[in-house]
DNA sequence: GATGAAGTACGAAAAATATCGTAGTTAAGT
DNA sequence: ACTTAACTACGATATTTTTCGTACTTCATC
């Protein structure tokens, strides 16, 4: 029920990395965001207890190191990060977005054919 | 050729109403936006100049009302910022993205016919 | 049990954005 | 000419996000 669900282009990193590798330590994290940029370790730290409180991760603590994961749903947290954003740069068409993105896209021919099917299914349940 | 082409949230709405209505002064931007949210005259008159600086617009200050309009364009911007949106939110799958906006989209028959006829055109040219 | 490496906590600075007040200017109507 | 409404310029403040330094704690190892 959070109202304010956005996390921040920073939280998203780490949400990203907590997602695809699940519970991580802080040194975990910090290291593969180092791989991109340069970034302290307190950093990555403070950034991740900020995080904790508002709830986008959960933590264990029970030994000294802890162990954060994401509290959040990929899922849900993506589709809201889209339809702001489809809000925002598309004025609110999905479609446009759509058209522009396949235009811009490498997708495979199997990954269109999925695409494909996916439209039919929507078309035959209107 | 700017190395640092994102304009912020609210940049964006700015142009976003700049490329909707053309060349328009303040008081038609700050009237539009107001419609939406609260925001101060002088606030929007700041933005503006500041994005005037930052080269996102440019203005015509012949008369007493200056008139701006954008200076970048609308394709590029949204192809840019459709393009990290991808990278920060879907690591990189364009396909991923359209099948999450598609989900959630209300698209008319017409648009998915659209849509699938430009993914036809594109596994036609493979 | 001393030492050092690796943690956490947390305040505070820095940077980026957004907001606004005030002063001064211009134009139009009276 | 005066007054008022609508502008611009611009500094200052507020807010949000990011970054980091410092202090303190814990654990392993010598």
């Amino acid at each position: 029920m959070s109202h304010k669900n956005k996390p921040t282009d920073t939280e998203l990193e780490i949400l990203q990395i907590l997602w695809q590798k699940g519970p991580s330590s802080v040194r975990d994290v910090n290291d593969t965001m180092s791989q991109d940029k340069e970034i302290g370790y307190t950093t990555t730290l403070k950034l991740m207890q900020i995080m904790n409180e508002k709830e986008l991760t959960q933590r264990d603590t029970a030994s000294r190191t802890h162990i954060y994961s994401a509290k959040v749903e990929e899922e849900t947290v993506k589709s809201g990060l889209l339809k702001s954003f489809i809000n925002t740069a598309y004025r609110g068409s999905a479609s446009s977005l759509v058209m522009q993105a396949l235009g811009q896209s490498n997708a495979s021919m199997e990954e269109l054919d999925q695409i494909k099917s996916l439209i039919q299914k929507i078309e035959d349940r209107k």
